[in-house]
DNA sequence: ATCCAGGATAGCG
DNA sequence: CGCTATCATGGA
C-alpha cells in the first residue's frame, strides 16, 4: 500500500501515542497501526515527516492535532526547572483529539490500573466487541459503539478483566445509547457545564472527567490530577511543606500552569512516569 | 509476599 | 470538609 507524506514539525509520533492518552496503537513495520474512530490508519514517522495510509489526510491531521500552536503552548508553560526538564523529555507530544465515547469508556476502565493494563483492557474490548478494520497488510479494531456495549452481558465484560469497572462501563454505555446523556451535545457546553454532565456517569469523578475534557473535548486547560501529577506537585512544588489537600492542589495547578495546563500536565506525566525511581 | 496502579464513592467524625 | 475502607486485577 502506498504511503502518503505529511509534514509534521514539532511532533513525536511514538511519544504521543505512548504517553497515556490513547491506548490501542500497535507497532508494525516501523510505525503504528490503529483506528481513528472507525477508520483504519497506519502511520510512521521519519524526522519531520509522517507517512500514512488508510485514513484520509484531514483525519490524521485533526486526530494528531498537528494544527495546535505548539510554540504558543510551550511558551505558556511556567518557567521552572521541573517544567523545563519535562518539556525537553516530552518534546513533540501533542494532546490528540479522540472520539468522546471511546475516550470516556477507556478512561472509565483506567481507575487504579497501570497504563500497560489499561492498554490490555482496551485491546481486548476492541477485539471482542469492536469492528475489524482491514486493508492490505494492516488491520485494527474500532472501539465498540455504546449501542453495542449496551447490549452485552456483565459477565462478558468481566471476562475482559475489568473487575469492578465493568458495571460502570455497562451503565455508561446504556446511558449514552438510550440518549440519557448526549456526548455530542456536551461538546457545545462550557467546560464547567461539561464537567458537571460527565460526572453523572457512575465511575466518573473529577479526574476522569478532566481526562475526557482534555483528550476528547479540546479543553486544553483541563488538568487531570492523578497519582503521578499529585506526586509531582508534592515533590516539586510543595517540597518541604506538608499536608497539601487535594482541593488545594487543584486550585494551585489550575492557576500555576495556565491556559494550557492540560498540555503541561501531559508533559510532566510522561516525564515522571518514565523516569521516576523511589530513590531519586 | 506485599505494595501499588492515570479513582470513585459511601460512610464516618 | 477531611479522612478511610472498599471495590478487582496484575505487574513490579
Amino acid at each position: 500500500m502506498s504511503l502518503q507524506p505529511l509534514p509534521a514539525p514539532c511532533f513525536d509520533l511514538e511519544k504521543t501515542l505512548n504517553s497515556g492518552q490513547v491506548f490501542h496503537w500497535v507497532r508494525q513495520d516501523g510505525g503504528f497501526a490503529g483506528a481513528i474512530a472507525e477508520e483504519l490508519a497506519y502511520i510512521e514517522q521519519d524526522g519531520r515527516t509522517l507517512f500514512f495510509s488508510g485514513a484520509d489526510e484531514h483525519s490524521v491531521v485533526h486526530y494528531l492535532a498537528l494544527d495546535h500552536p505548539l510554540d504558543q503552548i510551550l511558551n505558556s508553560f511556567p518557567d521552572d526547572p521541573a517544567m523545563k526538564v519535562a518539556t525537553e523529555y516530552s518534546a513533540g507530544i501533542r494532546i490528540i483529539r479522540q472520539e468522546p465515547w471511546e475516550c470516556l469508556a477507556t478512561f472509565l476502565t483506567s481507575a487504579m490500573k497501570q497504563v500497560l493494563h489499561i492498554r490490555a483492557i482496551s485491546l481486548t474490548i476492541r477485539q471482542r466487541f469492536g469492528r475489524l478494520l482491514r486493508s492490505g497488510d494492516f488491520c485494527a479494531f474500532s472501539y465498540p459503539r455504546p449501542e453495542v456495549l449496551a447490549t452485552v452481558r456483565l459477565e462478558q465484560l468481566l471476562e475482559c478483566k475489568l473487575g469492578f469497572r465493568a458495571r460502570n462501563l455497562l451503565s455508561a454505555a446504556r446511558m449514552v445509547a438510550s440518549g440519557e446523556i448526549d456526548l455530542e451535545a456536551i461538546r457545545k457546553l462550557s467546560t464547567e457545564e461539561a464537567r458537571r454532565a460527565l460526572v453523572q456517569f457512575p465511575g466518573v469523578g473529577e479526574k476522569i472527567a478532566n481526562c475526557v475534557l482534555l483528550f476528547a473535548y479540546e479543553r486544553l486547560n483541563a488538568i487531570p490530577i492523578d497519582v503521578w501529577i499529585a506526586r509531582v506537585l508534592n515533590e516539586v512544588y510543595f517540597k518541604g511543606r506538608q499536608k497539601i489537600s487535594m482541593p488545594e492542589l487543584k486550585i494551585f495547578a489550575e492557576n500555576y500552569f495556565g491556559s494550557y495546563a492540560g498540555y503541561a500536565q501531559q508533559y510532566l506525566f510522561h516525564h515522571w512516569r518514565l523516569t521516576y525511581r523511589k530513590k531519586g
